[in-house]
DNA sequence: GTTGACATGA
């Protein structure tokens, strides 16, 4: 598992991407970016007029992202800049206007310290989050304002981008991060290809890519981090955010379930079920939120594997893996080239699609249709491809359907975060897509197993209870 | 109550 390090813009331009989404769609889950060490300041001016102080640490953030009160917060994204830091990090330079509540744009300037999580290069939570209104700090003459009001104007309409949802019916769940104007397309916005490829114009000229080989040799000093480490060790149930978020979203909410858990979060470091590996990762990861930048490029199906001979890698580029989600942890998967696994590079619709990438999804309620089962599924990750199936029955109609990600890590989360509420009330029943001969196989020596009183070795039963390891739910029952 | 249909060779 040597994963290549992402270089730090690219780090930097997804966890922007990220954390602007979550601001926009789930504030109330912001605060699982930062740790308990974290400091955060989001503009303000207390009482005599000077900037507000910073709070510490994750409870804290979240009491202080609660009363900022966002709500149809937008961002408009004008720049980006990265730089690897110390100890691993990433810092993040955000420059850009947001407007929350409906209220006008208001500039602003956002600084983040991205501090590496754990031993993986691609994992990482907010150490840092300074935030500041210009004309909190610049004094609030209005002519400036005015002035910059007007050179706004003309980028205005860049930031009408398609936003990557497919979903056109859910306006307020599109990303708003609006990637910066034109001339810097680095990879970081074409997300909506995949799930929508018809409608893809042209992807972009391929500008030049970063020079991540110089940023990671950078990147090598390293400094111990100064972090006590036993405070991680506290499963910390302290965070007292994450009841909220039972894996079973109150009945009154229609919404998709808002399905998040640590395991869920986690469910990425186990090994595929079956694997013999002990679990206990869980909880040295579990402490916080964080999110994944991937780079693998390997293991594409061979004919995916052309590129333009001569040209540089095509940079890795934000996948819309839907990992944004509110529910969903704050991974994000990256193809660090190539455009993805199975299905979604453009014009080739033909390629059938893993296993591994497919749920099955039983108990269906009759009524159900593709669209809304879509919508559904989208909040764990990108479906490419869904199809109900119906098994009438004599009057009943036991539905079952099944559901195509780009990728395996939304089936793995969706199996991890079981049982799977839909609409509030019926629990979907998710499995791995089994072929027919697993299923006889599996069907079978369960039966023997039943006979005689010598289980079977491993796991026969193991396989859907061996997933969810320690985070087993027996569904409520309702 | 519960696991499809497609098309697939060196």
């Amino acid at each position: 598992m040597v994963m290549e390090k992402p270089s730090p813009l690219l780090v930097g331009r997804e966890f922007v991407r990220q954390y602007y989404t979550l601001l926009n769609k789930a504030p109330d889950y912001l605060h699982r970016f930062y740790g308990r060490s974290s400091s955060y300041v989001h503009g303000g001016l207390d009482g005599s007029g000077k900037p507000e102080e910073a709070v510490y640490g994750q409870a804290e953030i979240h009491k202080k992202v609660m009363s900022l009160q966002f709500s149809e917060c937008h961002t408009k994204i004008r720049h980006v800049d990265a730089h690897a830091t110390l100890g691993d990090g990433v810092v993040v330079q955000v420059m850009g206007e947001l407007s929350n509540s409906g209220r006008p744009m208001r500039r602003f300037m956002q600084t983040f310290v991205l501090a590496p999580e754990g031993s993986a290069v691609n994992k990482f939570y907010v150490h840092n989050d300074i935030f500041r209104y210009e004309e909190e700090v610049f004094g609030d003459s209005e002519a400036e304002l005015g002035e910059s009001e007007e050179e706004e104007v003309e980028e205005e309409q860049v930031e009408t981008r398609a936003s990557p949802d497919p979903a056109p019916d859910r306006p307020s769940s599109s990303t708003y991060y609006e990637p910066p104007a034109p001339p810097v397309s680095n990879g970081v916005e074409e997300q909506q290809e995949e799930a929508v490829p018809e409608a893809e114009p042209e992807p972009q000229p391929e500008a030049n890519q970063e020079t991540e080989a110089e940023l990671n040799l950078e990147a090598e000093l390293q400094v111990a981090e100064a972090e006590p480490e036993e405070e991680e060790k506290l499963p910390e149930e302290e965070r007292g955010s994450t009841p909220g978020i039972a894996l079973t979203p109150p009945p009154q909410t229609p919404d998709p379930p808002k399905a998040f858990s640590w395991a869920l979060v986690t469910s990425k470091n186990l090994p595929p079920a079956g694997a013999g590996v002990s679990p206990l990762v869980v909880k040295a990861v579990s402490v916080q939120p964080r999110m994944e930048v991937k780079q693998d490029g390997q293991s594409l199906p061979r004919d995916q594997r052309r590129e333009r001979p001569g040209f540089p890698p095509r940079g890795p580029r934000a996948d819309g893996s839907g990992s944004d989600t509110p529910g969903g942890k704050q991974y994000v998967s990256f193809k660090g080239r190539g455009d993805g696994d199975a299905g979604d590079t453009e014009g080739r619709r033909s390629v059938r699609y893993p296993d591994s990438h497919q749920l099955f999804v039983g108990n269906l309620p009759h009524d159900i249709d593709e669209g809304e089962l879509k919508d559904f599924f989208m909040t764990f990750g990108n479906v490419v491809e869904m199809r109900i199936n119906t098994k009438g029955v004599g009057g009943k109609l036991p539905n079952f359907g099944f559901v195509v990600f780009d990728d395996s890590e939304p089936v793995q989360s969706i199996l991890g975060a079981k049982p799977i509420m839909f609409r509030g009330e019926v629990r979907l029943n998710v499995e791995e897509k089994k072929t027919r001969a697993a299923r006889e196989r599996e069907t079978r020596g369960a039966a023997e197993g039943r006979r005689g009183p010598r289980g079977p070795l491993g796991n026969s039963a193991g396989r859907a209870s061996s997933r969810g390891g320690m985070s087993r739910f027996t569904g409520p029952r309702r």
